[in-house]
DNA sequence: TACATTATTGCAACATTAGTGCAATTACAA
DNA sequence: TTGTAATTGCACTAATGTTGCAATAATGTA
C-alpha cells in the first residue's frame, strides 16, 4: 500500500492532543503504563484536584462516560505504579490521591498528613505537613504511618464568617 | 391469677446470666441502650479482643447466628452511644473497636494510635500511645486526629525468630 | 405480676462497591 | 504496516451498606 505523506511533525501531533495531554502521556509512560483516553482523563482529574477522590466522585466528573470496571482497574493500576496512593478513611469507601514525586511501583512515599473537612467533606493532601514520629511500645516494629485530621478547611472557615 | 412465689433474688438472677453478662448489662444500660442477647454477645466479643473488628469478622465469632442487619445496627448504635469507635482502614470495610472510658454519645475520646500488623493483619488499639500534636498550615481548624501505624506486632516479631 | 409503651429485631428489598473471566479492541514497537 | 501484548467493555457474582415496616422483646409503671 502506498505510503501516506507525513503531514504533521511529532510535535504538532503532540500539540493536537491539547495543552495537558502530552505531559499526561509522559507521566503514564514513565511508569510503564500505556496511554489511553480513559487513563488520560482520570489522571487529568487528579491533577486538577488536590483532594482525595472516590470512584463515585470521579465518575461524575469524567468528560466521557466509560465502563465502571475500567475505572476500577485504572485506579488500581495507578496505585500499583506509584501514581496514586490510597487515603485512609473510616467511611468504608476507598479514596485515592495523586502521589508526589518519589513514589514508584516498589515503594510509596506519602508520609504526609491528610485533612478531612467536616463542613465541605473534602479530603485534602497536606504534603507540606509531615507525620510526626511516634514512640511505639517495646516489641512493635514500625513500618509506616498514616494520619488523618478532621476539622474545618480554610475555605469553609472563611465562608462561615 | 395467683401470685407465683419468688424463687430467686435479683442477685441470683443476675448471677444466672453468667459471669460476664451482668457487667455487660450495666455497660449497655449506662449508655441508655437496652440489654438484648444480641447486643450482649457483640459487646462481649469486643471485650475479649483488643483488636478492631469488621462486621464479617464478628459474624464468624458470634455464638448465636442472628440477622446481618441487626449486627449492622448494633455496631452503629454502639458507636453513637460511645461504646465503640471507628478505626481507620483502607480495605474498604468499616472497622470498630471498644472505646476506653470517657467516650459518650456526645463525644469520642480515642486520641490513641492504632497499629496494623502486616503479618497477622490484626489492627490493635494502643491506648497508651497518644497521637502527637500536628501543626496545621494557617487557616485550618483542628478537630481531631486518627493515626494508623503499619508494621509488625510483638507476637509476630517473636514468632519470626 | 400484668400491662402499656417504646426500643429492638428480622425480613424484604434495594443501592453501592468490589472483584473475576473472557472476548473484542487498542496501543505500541518492531 | 503489522503482530503482540495490554487494555477495555460486558456479563456475572460477591460483599457491604442502607431503609422501611411489621413482629417481637425489653423496660417502667401500676
Ligand atoms: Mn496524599
Ligand atoms: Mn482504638
Ligand atoms: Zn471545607
Ligand atoms: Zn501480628
Amino acid at each position: 500500500m502506498m505510503e501516506i505523506p507525513v503531514l504533521f511533525s511529532i510535535f504538532e501531533i503532540e500539540e493536537s492532543l491539547g495543552v495537558e495531554e502530552a505531559p499526561l502521556k509522559d507521566m503514564l509512560r514513565g511508569t510503564g503504563l500505556r496511554y489511553t483516553k480513559q487513563r488520560g482523563e482520570v489522571l487529568q482529574l487528579f491533577r486538577e484536584h488536590d483532594t482525595a477522590l472516590t470512584q463515585a466522585e470521579l465518575e461524575k466528573m469524567l468528560p466521557s462516560q466509560f465502563d465502571r470496571i475500567t475505572l476500577y482497574r485504572i485506579l488500581r493500576s495507578f496505585e500499583a505504579s506509584g501514581l496514586l496512593h490510597k487515603v485512609l478513611d473510616d467511611s468504608g469507601t476507598t479514596r485515592f490521591a495523586l502521589c508526589r514525586t518519589g513514589c514508584s511501583e516498589h515503594e510509596h512515599h506519602d508520609e504526609h498528613v491528610h485533612f478531612r473537612c467536616s463542613s465541605c467533606s473534602k479530603t485534602l493532601c497536606l504534603p507540606e505537613v509531615a507525620i510526626p514520629d511516634v514512640k511505639l511500645p517495646k516489641g512493635y516494629v514500625f513500618g509506616d504511618a498514616k494520619l488523618l485530621i478532621d476539622g474545618i478547611c480554610p475555605e469553609c472557615v472563611i465562608s462561615s464568617n
